[in-house]
DNA sequence: TTTAGTTACTTACTTTATGTAAGTTAGTAT
DNA sequence: ATACTAACTTACATAAAGTAAGTAACTAAA
């Protein structure tokens, strides 16, 4: 477990960000634009718990940003940072790659 | 945690192998070409456990292919299949945001 | 002919992450 | 007061990952 070629620090970052369970789902959806909680929960098989969890990374690495606008009920929306758009590429690329490769059922 | 809008069962299935802790990295390190286990064991943090099971994951997704050499000690190799090498243009794609965007020091 | 060395794994066990469900907070509306 | 909503939290069970030691098959050295 030591490490004798080096694996360059921002890949490695990049990577232990991306290849974390949920995290490109949720950008994926955000691609779609701006939205609520509730909404990013009912999209994806995710719980509240760990989306809750990963907007809360992902706003700490500022790839998502939240704003609250005090309606009744208080409305929060999620939205990507320029940051995170940036990822969309890379997710364009998953998309063609999995339409490509992957077949369904199993 | 019940879905309205439906996420494609191809992209879904192949962000869930990519979105799973070193899956990635171990094919970015077979980018540089065919390799044996203990190689690809000291070029990344990753422990032998993991590292056999994500190679056993990879080979029957038929993104990596295992070949065995009955030479002394016996030498086992690891390789991309065209499958795994069509994830090349993701990788560079993760690789390009890392550098543009991930600064490194916490 | 024991002893040690090599590669490629396994097994056993601990720690961390995830899944599931119920509970909380703040602000109306009835 | 009671109920309703969105957005979270908390508590607890299960699954995945980390760590370290062990195994199999073979050769080479003492």
């Amino acid at each position: 477990m030591d490490q004798s070629s080096i694996l360059c620090p921002r890949f490695a970052k990049a990577m232990k960000m991306m290849g974390q369970r949920w995290t490109g789902l949720v950008i994926y959806q955000l691609l779609t634009g701006p939205q609520r909680f509730c909404s990013i929960e009912s999209s994806l098989p995710i719980s509240g718990r760990l989306l809750s969890e990963r907007l809360k990374e992902l706003e700490q690495e500022g790839i998502v940003k939240r704003e609250v606008f005090p309606e009744t009920p208080v409305r929060i929306e999620y939205s990507l940072t320029e940051k995170g758009m940036a990822l969309e590429p890379l997710l364009r690329e998953l998309e063609k790659w999995s339409q490509n490769w992957i077949e369904v059922e199993n």
